[in-house]
RNA sequence: GGGCGCGUAGCUCAGCGGGAGAGCACCACCUUGACACGGUGGGGGUCAGAGGUUCGAUCCCUCUCGCGCCCACCA
């Protein structure tokens, strides 16, 4: 017999275990169904399961479950990311723990030492994914640096070179100095930042005594300054377009242009250009063919080289000494020592505090440094051309749509992708240099060295670049490279292209759009049909979940107090469109409830004796009782069909929930115990039709709930233990006449309700049994309300049921229910003042719904416009509320 | 600066042109033989505000207010 409440803790880890080893997770690709793909947004492998994990995997897990069920041959990729960045972040503070860092261990051991960790840590996300229930298909897991998906990176990076879509060059780029690295711009992050903007006097060369004031926030930067601009229609500087400013500290000559760029609404209307550290400063030099030296080092430490040739001394303006004791200090002392200078100078001519957004390194949290150094690039403008024509088309959809918008803003928007990461950790750059620096793009260092000697017709010795591949690079290939790509595998003729994927906007950006470019140019076809978008998890308050707000929330946790499928219920509650979910504890509990009570159907369901029956026809039941349960199964079924399909997760879950709780536990269930106490072949329908009705409820909820009913699928006899994951999703069936059985019960239902809120109200104790009395009933009433005594007299509390004949009795309570109107004879306990006004109470509340129809009815615009559909239903409507009115206005009397 | 989203019962959210809903919380009663992680009943909303379109607006349009997010050139 089953337990008084459902323990997950005793059953999770072994049904899941069973599934895993049995093999139920597994892709059939020799089999002849329909192929059901999901790739995994891979976590990071040294990761550890946070709510966003859970939310997906929650997603994505009921998704898979459902089409399993369904007969789809789902596969659900697994795998995790080697997350360059990252990764190599905790391994290097691991290391200055110890004492050591990556330089003191150099290249090799270093990355060797990080294959070591993923060894020891990798495992946990996948061991903690276990644990929430994912079907994952673990023997296809893939990491990103397997041998073939890197042979996949290196093979897609010679060929977009061969195409030209990838490139080396020297350009401006998002230079991050803690981690001495480029990074994307996706990498950068803009935040408010208290600054101050300094007004600097650039004394006019040749002109005694005037100056032209530039405002900038970065004085450090003004050593690598090679002009400056005005905007040719701001007559305050055009006077002095084409001559010279001499720049403070340096002394050299630089030109004052007139150049566009220059917003005479900001600072002083002339601004400094500084072409090596700054990206608009960037593009003005390129336009005036302006030389672009270098200020700053890899570590955003003053370097000199590229301006000592022009520094020369110049009194009370240049300091070439002074300048010689900055040389490799960090950017933020130098300009400190240079504001301190300038100031001495009498140059600075003013400043003043300024709040400004200045770009960051989204992991290491420090200023970003524009940056001219060599690297890799990626024509991502070339790449998103399919791609955005994928989604005008339809070929993919987002859901819900409104991301295609975020989507086309930003792929219409590129540029170039610096690829090239200045790092150890990730896919090593395909790129060999010779002597000469020639560069050979090859798969391998022997197609390499084989090229450089065909090209120098002789053996050289080649360099193999230094830097790796952005993570994203690999993360792009996912969709193919997990399945076998470059090789013309079977699987990937098979479940490419995926069918959905599931992921939060936040890297909709990093990874969807990526995918997606690099699936249409290497497999001629979108990576996937549909995209859906979830929100963010926030704990109870709506607040992001952070580590310096101390309101993380551990999944595992949750799992532990709960169980695994409270948590993931709650989940698919909460998930409705493009909404953040808010989830605390409360939350959960309130599923497990449900899952609780789930248990404790089944339980009663075991107590009497309702076991699945494989002969039962569930359309040959007559009983209208049991039409009416499987009715409400087949709508549950068809809500969530449509729900699931829709990605509705929302929907589905009340469906389910609602199903469940309030028409099969509150009413069938109870319903079913006289017919069952009575026993004869009439117990034997409601057995079997309760049977097959849990049944379709436990397969309907395996998705979202799939511990708890695999448990109790296998203990009440459904199937083989282990069985409910592969069985076959509930199909509706045929009922005859539904809608008889339905007016039927929603009858006695409404009977039993309308006296049960007389009793409440009245104070009856729940201990007496009343009698209740029917006047104006029709015989087939009569009948039905006979036919029924059973149910009501115990749901009611009602100890006989009958025709009205004569007048009533003194003391009444009295209610309508369609055209009969029901009296309970209460004596002595009945308040007639206090029914008198609950009476009233109802024919005010009738009365004004009367009221409203009817004039709405009178209005000539509205009967001649609406719909005749929609008047008729009003009308209708106001028939149904007059009777009602004048059967309450009738009790009234009676009791006067 | 540009764009997107959201303001509906105390809380969390559905609904998005014709009767204001759910879950939780709350109040009252109930330890009734599946379940107190339960049962029964109940109270609670000028659907942010103001205009407009319409026979009719929580729903469509405009504006205002409030909240959140994304993108953007460190003057």
């Amino acid at each position: 017999m089953l337990e008084k409440t459902y323990d997950p803790a005793a059953i999770e880890g072994r049904r899941y275990a069973e599934w895993e080893e049995s093999g139920a997770f597994a892709a059939r690709p020799e089999s002849p169904a329909r192929p059901f793909t999901i790739m995994v947004p891979p976590p990071n492998v040294t990761g550890i399961l946070h709510m966003g994990h859970a939310l997906t995997f929650t997603l994505q897990d009921t998704l898979i479950r459902w089409r399993r069920m369904e007969g789809r041959d789902t596969l659900w990729q697994p795998g995790t990311d080697h997350a360059g960045i990252a990764t190599q972040m905790v391994v290097e503070r691991r290391l200055a723990e110890e004492g050591s860092s990556r330089r003191a261990l150099g290249r090799e051991a270093f990355v060797e030492r990080v294959w070591r960790w993923r060894e020891e840590s990798g495992g946990t996300i996948t061991r903690q994914l276990r644990r929430l229930g994912a079907s994952l298909d673990w023997p296809r897991e893939r990491f990103t640096m397997d041998p073939g998906l890197s042979e996949a990176v290196r093979r897609v990076f010679v060929t977009l070179h061969r195409e030209g879509l990838i490139y080396r060059a020297r350009r401006l780029v998002n230079w991050d100095p803690k981690f001495q690295s480029a990074i994307s711009d996706l990498e950068v992050e803009s935040r408010a930042v208290k600054g101050t903007l300094w007004h600097i006097r650039y004394p006019i060369a040749g002109a005694g005594g005037e100056f032209i004031i530039v405002a900038t926030t970065r004085p450090e930067t003004m050593l690598g300054d090679v002009a400056v601009a005005v905007h040719p229609a701001d007559g305050r500087y055009r006077a002095l377009i084409g001559r010279e400013a001499v720049l403070p500290l340096i002394g050299r000559r630089i030109p004052i242009i007139a150049d566009p760029y220059s917003d005479p609404e900001k600072g002083t209307g002339a601004v400094k250009i500084t072409p090596a550290h700054d990206f608009n400063d960037f593009k003005v030099g390129e336009r005036h063919g302006l030389p672009m030296p270098s200020v700053l080092d890899r570590e955003a430490k003053i370097r000199l080289d590229e301006i000592r040739e022009g520094m020369s001394p110049v009194p009370a303006v240049a300091d070439p000494a002074f300048v010689e004791t900055l040389a490799g200090q960090d950017r933020f002392a130098a300009r400190e020592a240079i504001v301190r200078t300038l100031e001495e100078l009498g140059l600075l001519a003013k400043s003043e505090a300024h709040q400004h957004q200045v770009p960051h390194g989204d992991r290491s949290g420090v200023p970003i440094e524009p940056l001219l150094t060599w690297q890799w690039f990626c024509n991502a403008v070339e790449l998103a051309k399919p791609a955005i024509a994928a989604v005008e088309s339809g070929q993919t959809v987002f859901v819900p749509r409104q991301w295609e918008n975020t989507f086309f803003a930003w792929m219409r928007n590129l540029e170039p992708w610096c690829i090239s990461r200045q790092l150890w950790w990730g896919h090593r750059i395909p790129a060999w240099y010779g002597p000469d620096e020639t560069i050979f793009v090859a798969d391998t260092a022997e197609e390499a060295a084989a090229a450089a000697e065909r090209h120098y017709g002789r053996t050289v010795a080649l360099r193999q670049d230094e830097d790796v591949l952005d993570t994203w690079f690999s993360s792009a290939l996912w969709p193919f490279s997990t399945l076998g790509w470059p090789e013309k595998t079977p699987e990937l003729a098979r479940y490419y292209p995926t069918d959905v994927l599931v992921t939060g906007f936040d890297i909709i950006f990093f990874w969807v759009a990526r995918m997606m470019m690099m699936g249409h140019h290497f497999m001629r076809d979108v990576p996937f049909r549909t995209v859906y978008i979830h929100g963010l998890v926030r704990d109870q308050h709506g607040q992001k979940m952070a580590k310096s707000k101390g309101n993380i929330i551990d999944p595992l946790e949750l799992i532990d107090a709960y169980g695994a499928d409270a948590l993931r219920f709650a989940i698919v509650q909460l998930t409705g469109p493009g909404r953040d979910i808010k989830l605390g504890p409360a939350r959960v509990e309130t599923a497990r409830s449900f899952v609780t009570k789930i248990w404790n159907a089944a339980r009663f369901c075991e107590m009497n004796g309702i076991r699945p029956d494989p002969e039962f026809r569930p359309e040959t039941a007559k009983r209208p009782l049991c039409r009416w349960v499987l009715d409400g199964a087949n709508r549950a079924i068809h809500e969530a069909n449509a729900a699931l399909e829709a990605f509705r997760f929302d929907e589905y879950a009340s469906a389910c929930y609602h199903f469940a709780w309030h028409l099969f536990c509150d009413w069938f269930l109870e319903f079913a115990k006289p017919e069952l106490a009575a026993g004869g072949a009439e117990a034997a329908e409601v057995r079997a039709t309760a049977a097959h009705v849990l049944g379709t409820l436990l397969r309907l909820l395996h998705p979202a709930t799939p511990f708890a009913t695999e448990e109790l699928w296998d203990r009440l006899g459904y199937g083989p233990s282990g069985s409910l994951i592969r069985t076959a999703w509930p199909a509706p069936v045929p009922v005859a006449d539904a809608a008889g059985a339905r007016a039927e019960l929603d009858w006695v239902v409404r009977l039993i309700s309308e006296v049960r809120t007389v009793r409440a109200e009245m104070n009856v104790p729940p201990a007496t049994l009343t009698p209740i009395l029917l006047k104006d009933a029709l015989p087939e009433t009569l009948a039905r309300a006979e036919r029924w005594r059973e149910a009501i007299g115990r749901l009611a509390r009602v100890s006989q049921i009958r025709p009205l004949e004569g007048a009533p009795p003194r003391g009444v309570a009295q209610a309508v229910v369609d055209e009969a109107t029901v009296i309970l004879p209460l004596a002595e306990i009945v308040d007639l003042a206090q029914e008198r006004a609950r009476l009233d109470r109802e024919r005010g509340k009738v009365g004004r719904e009367a009221e409203r129809l009817k004039q709405k009815l009178a209005d000539e615009a509205f009967v001649s416009r609406a719909p005749e559909d929609v008047v008729e239903e009003n009308r209708e409507r106001l028939a149904a509320a007059e009777a009602e009115l004048a059967r309450l206005e009738a009790a009234l009397r009676r009791i006067a």
